[in-house]
DNA sequence: CCCCTCAAGGAACGTATGTTCTGCATAGCC
DNA sequence: GGCTATGCAGAACATACGTTCCTTGAGGGG
């Protein structure tokens, strides 16, 4: 199907649509379009909308007041959820801890949208910005942003956020169970596990998903 | 300011403005609210949308039709943008390599919408799902996404997508010129540089973020 | 009991907004 | 020249949709 690309005052309408929905969280009217593109009449908005639809760019529906969809690459976007950044999380430093109760009491610093595929199939996850390296051995740098998981069940070979009691110190490890110690692997095979008792550990939460960003 | 809760029926209307937002791509009419929650009125709907938009759940824009923006935590989502998800890439294969020619002709298997915050500046980047643990060292692991940037101009330090010409391989690393050789650096500082001649090299892109979706 | 607020129901109103129709250029084609 | 497709202009039309007003009923205070 499809031709050729878009020509000017059609791309300068897709620009303007994914604009006008990123700053005010809704869809533009047509008469909206035609004003901000410089466009003299409405019928001309209907036509080229028409065009953008036919070449799969965004989905209209019909008698619908703003019901524009804005497709991407010609399909539908991932649905995704607002995660919010509740803290800090450091070698040193205490977690933030989160219960059932204090769940949506937490002042988030930020909210990040992100793909559903991404998240485990909970709602409730939170994000954290971990500060320092102390966490390479799992793979996760400075910077990175862990998305967590509240406790509820763990199972063995969960990658969990832990708070050691004795050392004082918050780790990102696998999780395995064996008998009266605790396992924790590094998600790097070519690390040593550390052993520790069952006392010692406070599982904050399980580890879902690690965002990094680049330089 | 805001109070407790919302009740039920409230969360029940911030439920379905979701979702319906999310399956049709724009925000529902009073009238869509009202019959899919089971409301009488459309005077209880706005009775509800207006103690939604003090309580901070939402904003809305008056006469505005379908102008209501979902706000999370309090404060806006942060500006995301459909990614387009290119392929894989493994140690083994060849990268799809991307021209500005092909750009937008390539059928993306997939589009992940992401926040701003972990792209680059620029808007055309794509993202490639890794296959095997070859680039462990670079903290990357099997399954993970990477976002490329295509090549424009690399710097030293960059983290870039490399082909190996000789060992027909594909790397990622830290990028430094030094005058006929190129280091390419793992991103484990614990990992020794390997060096390469700059002939042997193909460098497809610089890699702007890393995700990882755990178990 | 009266008065007030919270929550809701029902209907009418006005305008915001998509649709459509008529007309007019320009360009390619046979 | 006719014929058709593309792209635009202007206006009228129909309705989708937010707003508002009038009522009602259940609590709570005094």
């Amino acid at each position: 199907m499809a031709g050729k690309g878009l020509n000017p005052k059609q791309t300068r309408m897709m620009e303007f649509i994914r604009e006008f929905d990123e700053e005010r969280g809704y869809k533009p009217s047509i008469r909206d379009i035609q004003q901000s593109c410089g466009i003299s009449s409405t019928s001309v908005v209907d036509y080229n909308l028409r065009i953008l639809e036919r070449e799969g760019y965004i989905r209209r529906d019909r008698e619908v007041a703003r019901g524009i969809e804005l497709l991407e690459g010609g399909r539908r976007r991932r649905a995704s959820t607002g995660v919010p950044v509740l803290g800090y999380i450091a070698a040193g430093e205490p977690i933030p801890v989160l219960t059932q109760e204090s769940w949506g009491s937490i002042e988030p610093v930020d909210v990040l949208d992100l793909p559903r595929e991404f998240l485990g199939k909970e709602r409730e996850v939170y994000a954290l910005r971990v500060k320092g390296t102390s966490m390479i051995d799992a793979l996760v740098d400075d910077g990175d942003v862990v998305i967590v998981q509240p406790v509820t069940s763990i199972q063995d070979g969960d990658m969990v956020v832990a708070w050691l009691k004795v050392e004082k110190e918050v780790t990102l490890k696998r999780i395995y169970r064996e008998g009266n110690r605790i396992r924790l692997q590094p998600a790097n095979a070519s690390m040593q596990p550390i052993y520790v008792d069952s006392e010692n550990i406070d599982v904050q939460g399980k580890v879902v998903a690690v965002l990094r960003s680049i330089k």
